[in-house]
Parts: C-alpha cells; structure tokens; sequence
DNA sequence: GTTCTAGAAC
DNA sequence: GTTCTAGAAC
C-alpha cells in the first residue's frame, strides 16, 4: 500500500490547493538541492523562499521570508521554506501559512551527521556561506537541538527521510504533485523519536535550556529578537564562541525507563486483519499505560513500507498516546542497540505455538539472533504456548542477543491464527480473534511490567560495591552515579543489572569455562608486553615498576599526554576475557597501582583527568590495565580504532569490572564493532567526519566529561 | 600494536 | 592533486 507515492486528484469542481513545504534540516542536509530539483520538474507553480538569499540574494530575515511566501500563496502558488528550522518555535510562523486554502507540510531531512558534516565543509560558494572548518560546529550544535516536526503542530503531512534514498523518493512524490494534485495526510517514513544521534544532548538542552531566553516575549524587533528570527546558520556563526562553553553534560539527561520493543502479534503470518489488529494494540497500550507509570513501549517493523506501522502511528496520535511512552519504529528487532537506533532490554517474539525456531519473520529471527541459550532457556521454562499468552524468557548472558544487544529477556507471544494454513486458525471470527490478541498484547505487557520491576529491585540492591570501591583511595573521585549511558547508542552495559537466579550463575559458569579452554593464538607482534611482563628487567627502558604481582610502563606508543600500562605478571591470564573471581585481589592491586600512578601525574599537572580501564579485545597478550590521561593530545592517536578503543563501551572502567567480577564472576566484553561506530567527541558527543577534524575538536572543545564514566581528577 | 600503501574520498 | 581510510604484513 504506497499511500504516499500517489498523489491524489482533487475534484475539479474544487479550487485547487495551495502548498506550504517547510523543510526541515541541517546545513549539509540537502534542502536546497530537494527545491532545485522538484522545481526543476515544472509540473506544479512552485516558489522557493531561502532565507539566506532573500534580501536580494543576501541573508535576510525570518519576517522576509514569511511575507515573501504569503505572497506567493496568495498568487496561487505552492511554496517552499528553505531554511534549517530545526526547532519547533523557528517552524511555527510558517506552519500558520496554513488555512483551508493552503496545506502544511514538514519534509524532513534527517541525514546522518556525518553526511551534513562533510558536505557543509566542503562546499564553496554556498548560499549561507557555512563553510570551512566551523561548519562541522555549527551542523553539530544545531542537530542538537533538533526537534522533529509533529503533526500536532499543524502539519497535515510529514515526510521522514533518512538517506539518499529517502530523499530521492520524497523528490519524486513533489516532482510528480501537478497543480491539482495533493498528498494523504500523515506520517511518512519516520523512525522511533530516539532513532537520531545525541538525543542525551538534546533532551538534556531542552531541559536547562536558557532561562535568560525563556523570558523573551518580546513583539517588537529588538536586537535580540532580530538574532533569534534569523535562521540559525547564522546565529550559530556570529555567537559560536559564546556558545562554546554551552554544552554540559548532566546526570539529569540520563533516563532509565525500561522500554519493551514489540513486533505486531499475528497480522504476518497469522493473517490477522491489520485495521483491527493496530485497534487492538493501541487500545491495549493504552490500558497498560494507564496502570503503569515510566516504561516505554516500541511498536517495531523492519519493513519501511510497513502498513501496520502507519496504521497504529496514526491512530495513536489520535488518541493524543505520548509519543515518548509509545512509538513505532522501523528497525531489525535483533539489532536494534547496534543499529544505534533503541537498547532496550525486553523484546518480545511472535512465537509459534511449539515455541521453536524457524518458521520465518521475527520468530526466526529472534531465535537466530539469539543462539541456541534462548532455546535452552525456552525449554526450561515451557514446551508449548497457548494463544493469548505469552512466557517470558531470561536470556543467558553467553547469547549472543544479550552480549551484543544487551537484551536480558525475549517474551514469547502467541496470537490468534487466522492463517487456514496454520494450526487452530478461528476461521474469521474476528470476535473471538480480537479477543486473543487483546489477551496476547495484555499478557505481553503484564509479564514485561514484571520483569521490569524485578530488574528496578535488584539495581537497588546492587548498589553498594560500588560505594565499596570508591572507598579505595583518596583521589578516586569516582562518579557513583546512575551507570546509564546518556546517548542509547551502545547502551548494553547498563542492562547488566539484572540478578541472575543461581541456576543461571551455575550455567554461566560451564558456558565460561568452555569457552576459556578455547584459548585465543597471539601474534608474534603481540608478545611485547607478556615478554616485559615476565622479564621486566631486561626492558629498564620502558618499564617504570616492578612489583610481583604487576609492572607498570608507558605506553610505547601513547594514546594522550599520559598513557601507562599497569601489567599483571601472572602467567596465563593473557586479557579480561580470562578474569574470574580469584582474580579479584589482583585487579585491586593493579586498579591501585593506577590510581597512584594518575594521582603522581595529577600533582604534576593538575588539568588532566584520568580514566582506568581494559580493552573489551586486547591486541597485546597479558592483562593489561590502561592509565590515560583524557585530552588525548599524542601524535600516536592516528586512527578511528584508536579513538574508539578508549572512548566506546569498548573501553571497560576498570571500577566497573572489579564490580561485574565481584557480582557475577565474570565480565561484560563489547564487541569489536564498536572500534568502527562513528567518531564522537568524548566531551560533547558531537560527530566528526575523521581523526583529523575530531582531533581539531578535542583540542578545543571545553564542555565536561561525562559524568557516567569512572574518571580520576585532581583532589583539590 | 605499527607501518606501508592502494585506492577511495574529498 | 591531496587527504584519509582500511587492509595486509609484520
């Protein structure tokens, strides 16, 4: 059903309608590329009105611009509002163009940073003359503040692009709009609100964002008010340096709502009517939401053209539901935390009733993604289910769902079948078949409110080795706080928490020592440090301590101002993969040695601060733990997997490993995808197109460090 | 881990 | 043409 692909002829007896596009964008995004060339189709009258070329090809004001489209409107004519309006009070004057006569829509380009980033820089002789080394700044300040169009704003229509392609078919969808045409209403292409990049900036900006603004009523066009109506390309440029300082990371932007990601229950396979079935689950999330306070639920497909997408997003804004309790997203239920689009630890199944693998669709998938534990653990738990009812799941932590996802549990669902093909089907008795499903949505729900209540009790209780070991040391400063990670790009480490029953430590065990007797060859290259490790004393160089336990030595090739390696000398314990709890006594010791070593550097250079960790995969053999300083100023720092290896979930603190092996023997490893994520600042979370542009950003960027890493600063 | 370098990206 | 990345070899 390509509701938005068809443009729709308007009976000729009416007087044709006019057309509001306001565009909405970061520079780079491609807004004035999008009106080129759906202007360049001719088959409707259309006018682009720029902000930055208004004033006779110069930058004028927003008051230009607005006057500038009535005009066109009031000729007849369709018009487009090229300018970033990003934020929701910057779209609201164009969005009252509309009126009976004149539709509004949103067309969004929603293009990755990195995309806006690069094509900003490079461009020349742009418009809005954003170019050169402060466009990557100002594209990034400006995404943090992005707020998406909502129809509740007064846009009859939405359009979500997200990539080339996207944009590609939003061109044709306008190119092919003739004079007499128009478009359905509604939300095209949209993805879940916390799919975009640093939403933790963004809502924590929304939530302190300055009160010395908020007081700004004024009508007349004062010299500030003349600032805030120009489009923001510009105010970025003229206060970039004030507002340098503005970005200020807060444990306050963290928020720990436990989410469920859901597939629709039985309109694949099952065949259930998709009208009747999107009633039923809106109606159903209503009724759980009303019972319980501070969950989320994400309705997901994979599929962009997804009828039951649009069906339930519609009518879920009819019913005014909350879009940060409910949204749909398009996605692969399996990859929704490395797709960097939602980490949430309970998905639910569309289960068969043998509760097997196979079949196909998210079943298939689910079972895949999440190895052989999940049918271990299934079948521990239940051997069939009955439609209406669901059985939840904990996942072992050796699933690959769970070490890569973070997903502690997958609830298994079964709906109705109305597929004639399949077992039990209710023939069409769409009163009995609503009935189950409303069953299935409500056992769903009901068993992901339970998991999530166990999980809040066990955070509660696990709350005290951590205090245990910022006891260690005088200048440990570390940050006890919530260990959510702000920007739900690679949250695994935070779903953790959740205590496994013994049955589950027993299992985890076995699985573990399986796998250590399968031991990982080391390469030639990657012997130095077990070599100096055994030997220190032919290496006098490098090495700076020799205890028995562990030797310490900077690094050869330093990552930052200060590097050092505190190295265990036990024989055999060649990376944190092989920790166990007997090993705890010695990553004491070596987090002590480290911290004695940061607090030496610390007194000779007060301005730096330190972070302890180990390498998720180590590339040297023998346990080594880094001491870095955290302004990463080394010419060594050469590469996306350098930055990446200390500034990802790749990089475990050191405080928060002693804590994993003292709770459950071992530790939580992330994945080596993490050294290829997007390169972010580890300051500001802002997105830089390579280690060059990156490493210009760190030398000057001064916003703090986030608080939800264990860093070392100096004791004052 | 680094170095080297082809070729992609700019 | 220059910059930057990524894969191979060590």
């Amino acid at each position: 059903m390509d509701l938005d692909a068809n443009p729709q002829h308007q009976d000729s007896e009416e007087k044709p309608k006019g057309i509001v596009v306001i565009l909405s964008g970061a520079p780079g995004s491609g807004k004035s590329t999008f009106c080129n060339d759906v202007l360049s189709a001719g088959r409707r009258s259309w006018v682009r009105v720029c902000q930055d070329t208004i004033a006779n090809g110069k930058a004028g004001t927003k008051s230009q611009c607005l006057k500038s489209a009535a005009a066109a409107l009031k000729e007849g004519k369709s018009v487009f509002i090229d300018r970033c309006n990003l934020e929701k009070e910057q779209r609201a004057e164009f969005v009252k163009l509309g009126d009976e006569q004149v539709d509004v829509h949103a067309v969004v380009l929603d293009l990755p940073a990195k995309v806006c980033i690069s094509r900003s820089v490079k461009r020349s002789g742009h418009e809005g003359n954003l170019q050169g080394g402060k466009a990557a700044a100002v594209v990034n300040r400006m995404l943090q503040k992005k707020e998406l169009p909502k129809v509740s704003e007064g846009f009859s229509r939405i359009t979500f692009c997200q990539n080339e392609n996207d944009v590609r078919d939003a061109v044709k969808i306008y190119s092919n709009l003739g004079q007499n045409d128009n478009l359905p209403a509604g939300n095209f292409g949209q993805k879940s609100p916390d799919a975009k990049v640093q939403l933790g900036i963004m809502k924590f900006l929304k939530k302190v964002e300055n009160p010395k603004n908020a007081s700004n009523g004024s009508q007349g066009s004062s010299p500030k008010q003349e600032i805030k109506d120009k489009d923001p390309c510009f105010m970025e440029l003229e206060n970039e340096h004030e507002n340098k300082e503005g970005i200020k990371l807060k444990d306050s932007l963290v928020d720990d709502i436990p989410i469920l990601a859901f597939p629709s229950i039985s309109t694949s396979d099952f065949q259930f009517d998709h009208g009747k079935a999107s009633d039923v689950i809106v109606e159903s999330v209503i009724e759980f939401l009303n019972k319980v306070d501070n969950v989320r639920l994400v309705l997901v497909d994979i599929s962009h053209k997804s009828h039951m997408l649009s069906l339930v997003k519609e009518k879920a804004e009819k019913k005014n539901i909350d879009p940060n309790k409910f949204s749909t997203l398009v996605g692969d239920i399996t990859r929704l935390c490395t797709e960097g689009k939602l980490c949430c630890r309970v998905i639910a199944n569309a289960a068969n009733w043998r509760l097997k693998p196979g079949g196909g669709g998210v079943n298939a998938a689910i079972f895949k993604a999440a190895g052989e534990d999940l049918e271990m653990a299934t079948k521990e738990r239940a051997d069939t289910l009955s439609p209406g009812t669901s059985v939840a799941i904990p996942l072992p932590s050796t699933s690959p769902l769970y070490r890569r996802e973070g997903v502690t549990h997958v609830i298994h669902v079964l709906g109705p079948n109305m597929n004639p093909q399949r077992p039990n089907c209710l023939k069409n008795d769409y009163v009995k078949g609503c009935k189950v499903l409303r069953d299935a949505y409500a056992s769903l729900f009901e068993n992901f409110a339970s998991i999530t209540r166990d999980q809040r009790c066990n955070e509660v209780k696990s709350s005290d080795p951590r205090n245990d070991a910022s006891k260690r040391s005088s200048v440990d400063n570390l940050h006890n706080d919530q260990k959510n990670k702000r920007d739900g790009f690679h949250d695994s480490e935070s779903n953790k928490k959740s205590k496994p029953d013994d049955n589950m430590v027993v299992y985890k065990d076995k699985q573990k020592n399986e796998k250590t007797a399968a031991k990982r060859t080391w390469g030639s290259w990657a012997q130095a440090l077990h070599q100096m490790a055994m030997d220190p004393e032919k290496h006098k160089d490098a090495v700076i301590e020799i205890f028995d336990e562990f030797v310490a030595l900077n690094d050869l090739y330093p990552k930052a101002k200060k590097h050092i390696l505190v190295v265990s000398r036990l024989p055999g314990l060649d990376s944190i993969a092989d920790v166990q709890k007997e090993h705890l006594p010695l990553l004491k010791t070596m987090h002590d040695a480290g911290l004695k070593w940061a607090e030496k550097f610390l007194k000779e250079d007060a301005s730096l601060t330190f972070r302890l960790g180990y390498h998720s995969v180590p590339s040297m053999r023998q346990l080594h733990l880094h001491v870095i300083s955290q302004d990463f100023d080394s010419p060594h720092l050469k590469n996306k997997k350098h930055w990446n290896s200390f500034n990802t979930l790749f990089f475990r603190d050191s405080t928060d490993v002693i804590e994993e092996v003292e709770k459950s023997g071992e530790v939580t490893l992330n994945d080596e995808n993490l050294l290829s994520v997007e390169l972010r600042c580890h300051r500001c979370r802002s997105a830089h197109p390579n280690i060059p542009r990156l490493k210009f950003h760190i030398s000057n960027c001064k916003a703090s460090i986030s608080s939800t890493q264990r860093l070392v600063f100096a004791s004052s």
